[in-house]
DNA sequence: GTCTATAATTTGATAGAC
DNA sequence: GTCTATCAAATTATAGAC
């Protein structure tokens, strides 16, 4: 069996995927190029082209792979085991790590920063993945649901999402670690 | 005198940023070209080059410009006249209305997304408008300082910028409706 | 200030051989 | 599945006339 961490790579369709990824979070849709990414894994751009004819082809499987990646990094929401707060600091810990391991902040807020500009199908891919973060996040919130809870999905996946440009405009992480705490500070 | 509004265009230069920070807001920095400005201009790509020679040049002449018309838009932060919930509404207003009004979110949450990609000037005046805006914000929430607040600057910019990313991806304004309530209930 | 003209590079994408 | 070869279009940028 192939090894299933998030960091395997089991052929150059999924090595694409990887460096694809990379440069979007870095700089957004447009900052990927076919012959970029072709250099780095090794082939010709052509060949990219095999795996994903349009570029549009390509921006929606690299979200719908971070999608899948974010929602199996979180854990199930609704496992009695962990308290609300435990569930949401698993959430806010997977952005932290994301930011500290890679330098990098969530390809949905910067793909969504864009949305206006994006193809279509782009464009539905990080709509969908906001749409099952904000239900994971909502679930987390209800079961079992906290005694004076006001907090809201959106505030929360709002907060996380502006801490990440917050910190890496200003290159201050402090402003990450500042929301997280008022995050957690508001529940329970 | 000229127009003072800030839809006031006063010459060619003026009109070259105006449109130019239309299409940045839409889509990032990569999403303006000279001769598409040109062409909404009414001039040829060459002249663009006149006004701003580089496209670093352009980028940070738009971010400069947009942030001191939000400062503007914001007012005081220690006028004695309004309370700290007041202050901080006004803020929230500036960017409900750009959103509604304009349909764009705030100009330095698309670039500060993709800032590891940015020429360094254009990154440096984003990094300068954050430290604006949130030095207007600590201000606004410490004078006078309301008796048990623990609402932070960066916890509100950070809100209001993720908010206007999720309710633009999924367009959905409710979202940033919902966050900015939340924000004004947590003071005082 | 604006133009014409153009250079140099990069881009997304395709056809067809192997 | 990858390659060579190629294309048409777009990009930033400059030189020099008006």
């Amino acid at each position: 069996m192939e090894n299933t961490e998030h960091t395997a790579l089991t052929g150059k369709a999924e090595e694409i995927l990887e460096v694809a990824e990379r440069h979007m979070r870095a700089g957004g849709f447009d900052a990927v190029s076919f012959r970029d990414i072709a250099t780095e894994v090794g082939i010709k751009s052509a060949s990219v082209h095999y795996h994903f004819p349009q570029k549009a082809d390509l921006g929606a499987a690299v979200v719908q792979r971070y999608t899948a990646r974010v929602i199996a990094a979180v854990g199930a929401p609704d496992n009695s085991d962990d308290s609300t707060k435990e569930r949401i600091s698993r959430l806010i810990g997977v952005y932290r790590s994301a930011m500290i391991d890679d330098g990098l902040i969530c390809l949905c807020c910067v793909l969504g920063a864009e949305t206006l500009d994006l193809p279509d199908p782009v464009a539905e891919a990080v709509s969908s993945f906001f749409a099952l973060v904000l239900k994971w996040t909502e679930t987390a919130l209800s079961a079992p649901p906290a005694a004076g809870e006001t907090t809201t999905a959106a505030q929360i996946i709002s907060s996380l999402q502006g801490a990440m440009v917050l910190s890496l405009a200003t290159k201050n992480p402090q402003h990450f670690s500042d929301t997280a705490n008022g995050i957690l500070k508001a529940i329970d």
